[in-house]
DNA sequence: TTGTAAGCGTTATCAA
DNA sequence: TTGATAACGCTTACAA
């Protein structure tokens, strides 16, 4: 007999009254309120939570879905699985190793009602395959996803990047290379647009010889570095895809001999701690809010209403955060 | 009605049939299968995994409880995570903040039947209260726990602490500090042994005045070393709770113009990439590979059978890495 | 190989 | 305020 059954024997109320009991529900009488909560603590009760969740439909836990658990998407994380704590939400992490199928298994379980909504950070099946998963719970995307069916929390990252290319201007660097991270997404897009808008408009040189892609590491940023530096034109400044690949670009630079920033800057992106450690210029990057943004959009479906106190009212901004690296 | 009784109207089967068919028994005639599977892929259908959960009493999900999800415990987060997924297991992440409430939520979860395991990265409560929780499920920690009920993964960290001191010595580096995590972590215990019995057995001074405690990021390392060489003496050497100390130790040398190794040895600990791209010496530690001893013990508990295969048959070992800070 | 029927542990709808 | 009873969707003895 299931300790539910003990209570309803040993108290002599029924199922229901229990049930409300558990569920604190106001239509409970005092007296039963109190007996039954007495043989509850007695026998050390708590709800089986998979029985709740078959009943009630709703799981409080929510995926989150990403290629791997990497530095540049530690703080996304590590916020959004906070404030989902907080609201009474469990997070389930899905790495998907950049495969396709690994990924989909993370919206079956949508369907599945493992879990009640998803977060995507990083995806790499197609937009319009993915958003068939919409109907059967809230998703809501860091990465922009190019559809409306599938809302995006981040910025776009043209704004941040024309902060950087400002800056590097404004300091007499002109000819920029680009690290990108993946070639196909579309904050790379955004980056690369903005810098090409905003060369032309200032009537400088675009150098599409030196962009390059797929540059995410502190080893992607030396090697990046090495390459460039084998040509016989060194670019005066490097707007790098993120902080950590800035780092690598300072190490190798200081291994090559090159000064910082006389012969080479350096613009990270993020603001993460070691750039202020390493005292990389960079671009701070409100991602903290962005996560709590992502919880509050699922938050606001899963509950039917609105969560207006955490809905930032003022629009989120880049910052330019300058170091010695420019 | 359910799509699950949708299928078996359509098909004529019975409820029992249909359940064999899709967990794949080996007792149902080929004509029954197919003609169920037909109508399962015809009505779409994925099995409700509450329903599931609630009747086997498994929930194919493992908890994984640490203070927060930094940069420090990421590789055994990521590859925990992975092997998981690998075996058919979700993971669910408690961030604890080092709330010893929020922290036992994790615990009441397993009492619950939401996971059906536990892995300790990092916790606060006391052993003794914890291990009651065993009873509910298996329970395996990173940490070292001091407690047999709960068995760790994690090795002495003595040795390898005693790998960077010979290192030191040998270079001639015989003045050295230490800069410890949390205070009461068996690690950091193990740690000053280490160095304490090291130096006597080596008739060299113990100096616990160079001693400091709760040094986890860069900016404590910078902080660390301002304090340092405010005093008179500057020790010769710095041992490091972690790489990323390392990094801010390395970083405010610079800064003030201390010449490293010359003035100041470095010797960082884990042995994480940035420690390989900013050139710092440090100890190999396979985390990786305790996180997949980890799970190994989990699965075997929960499927009552050894992982011959998975468990290493040599014991893991330590590797000190030097690079340029000594 | 198939079917019957009893669980799994809650919630929710009525009616009283 | 309470209680009967059905519903949630699936697994699993036990029989046939």
């Amino acid at each position: 007999m299931s300790k539910f059954d003990e209570i309803i024997r040993l108290s002599g109320y029924s199922r229901a009254t229990v049930s409300r009991v558990i569920n604190h529900s106001r239509h409970v009488s005092p007296e039963a309120r109190e007996k039954i909560t007495d043989i509850m603590n007695q026998l050390n009760y708590v709800p089986n939570r998979n029985a709740v969740s078959l009943s009630t439909g709703q799981t409080h836990q929510i995926g989150i879905v990403m290629a791997s658990t990497s530095e540049i998407v530690l703080s996304f994380l590590n916020q959004f699985v906070d404030i989902a704590m907080d609201y009474g939400f469990q997070t389930i992490i899905y790495t998907t190793r950049g495969d396709k199928e690994n990924e989909l298994r993370a919206f079956e379980d949508l369907r599945s009602k493992r879990v009640d909504g998803l977060v995507i950070v990083t995806c790499v099946n197609e937009p319009r395959l993915l958003k068939a998963y919409c109907e059967y719970g809230p998703i809501v995307s860091w990465q922009r996803m190019g559809s409306d069916e599938i809302p995006s929390v981040a910025m776009d990252q043209a704004e941040g990047y024309r902060l950087a290319l400002e800056h590097l201007i404004s300091r007499g660097y002109t000819r920029i290379a680009n690290l990108f991270g993946r070639v196909e997404s579309l904050n790379t897009q955004s980056r690369r647009e903005a810098y090409e808008q905003f060369m032309q408009e200032h009537h400088l040189p675009v150098r599409t010889d030196w962009y390059r892609y797929s540059v995410f590491t502190p080893t992607d940023g030396e090697q990046a570095l090495r390459q460039l530096a084998a040509d016989a034109e060194l670019p005066q400044a490097v707007l790098c895809a993120n902080d950590y690949v800035a780092i690598g670009i300072q190490s190798e630079a200081n291994k090559q001999g090159i000064s910082i920033p006389d012969q080479l800057a350096i613009v990270g992106f993020d603001n993460t701690e070691l750039a202020d450690t390493l005292g990389i210029t960079t671009i701070h990057n409100p991602i903290a809010e962005q996560a709590t943004h992502a919880f509050c959009r699922l938050w606001a479906v899963l509950n039917k209403q609105q969560m207006e106190s955490l809905l930032q009212p003022e629009p989120l901004k880049y910052k330019l955060i300058a170091r010695q690296t420019t």
